[in-house]
Order: structure tokens, then sequence, then C-alpha cells
DNA sequence: TAAGATTTGTTCGTATGTATA
DNA sequence: ATATACATACGAACAAATCTT
């Protein structure tokens, strides 16, 4: 479990937390991230919160979702890193 | 189709119905329940809700899933039907 | 061998209600 | 009132295992 600030919104942490591990590369290019039930139950956060965190990946260029299959890490250089 | 209790959660309801039957021989031991498609409809219910269902039967000793077959009664003196 | 149907398993998508700050 | 966060529940698509034709 993960302990978090509670100075900072638990979806900015988690957000924080995934696109880390995405650009030091635990999570690989054009792999799947683990699914979203295993994410709520690893941060220990709910599902919607977790969305969140998808829907701004995504948002970002760094996630692709794909419904019934899964949320894939994209091309780095779809990357949109700074705010741009 | 099922009249549900608003102030209980369908899950727990759904679960002590297919508990009884499966207590009280409906659904009779080593044999398969109805299919999950077939206890979605006949429920009025989603097929989700109805695995968290079942999945909690398994988890008591009730039942045993298997891919492709079906979901079977298991022999009664596997069953756990009280806090155990 | 191949194709299709059935069944369980897994995944993303959406909506509602509740509680809290 | 608004934003955050949790729980419940429904919807839809995809996949894999099993069985039959």
């Amino acid at each position: 479990m993960i302990e978090f600030d509670p100075d900072r919104t638990v979806w900015a942490q988690v957000y924080d937390l995934l696109r880390q591990r995405i650009e030091s590369g635990v999570y690989k290019e054009r792999l799947p991230l683990p699914s979203i039930v295993h994410l709520e139950q690893e941060l220990g956060i709910a599902r919607q919160t977790v969305r969140k965190v998808i829907a701004k990946l995504a948002d970002q260029g760094y996630v692709n979702a794909i419904a019934g299959k899964g949320t894939f890490v994209r091309p780095r250089e779809d990357w949109n890193a700074s705010g741009e």
C-alpha cells in the first residue's frame, strides 16, 4: 500500500507515480499497464480515481486505453512530457 | 424478475438467494448452476454483479467455476456455511 | 481439421449515490 | 456550491477454455 500526502490530492500523486513508472520503463512501451482493478488494489484507491489518472495520462499522450483489452503505453515519441 | 430491497446491496441479496438454492437442493451437488448469462436474465442484473456473487460463493466453498464448462455445486462437506 | 456455439474470465466505459472538505 | 474520493451497479467488448458439429 502507498502512503499519500494528505496535503495533495490522491489523483495527482498517483498521476506522478504512474508517469514516473512509464518514463523510467517500469511500464514498457506498447505493453499494457496493470488493469484498473489491479491498480485499485495495489494503490488502495477507488476505481474512479484510477480512471481519472488514466484519462489524464491518455490526454498527455502517455497511454492509450482500449475497451476490453487494456491500457497500453504509447511509444515515447507520442509523450507530451512538459505542459506543451 | 426479482424485487430487490433498496436498503441492501443487490449482490448481497443475490448471494443469499443462490446460497439458499444450493442449501435447499434447488441446485444439486456436482451439477452446474445456470450459466452466468442465464442468471443475468433471470435476475435482471449485470454480469459483473453475478460474477461478484459467484466469486463469493466459490470463496465460501459452495461452488467451483471452470472456464468453458460451468460453475458446479461442490459436495456438501466442502461448504463453509457459517463464518467458521 | 475447422468452424461455431456456449461458458467462464478479464477489461475499459459509464452512471448514480454518499460522504467529506 | 465545488472538488475530491469511495462504493455500488450496469454496459459493452474482448479473450480463452470447452464442447459439438
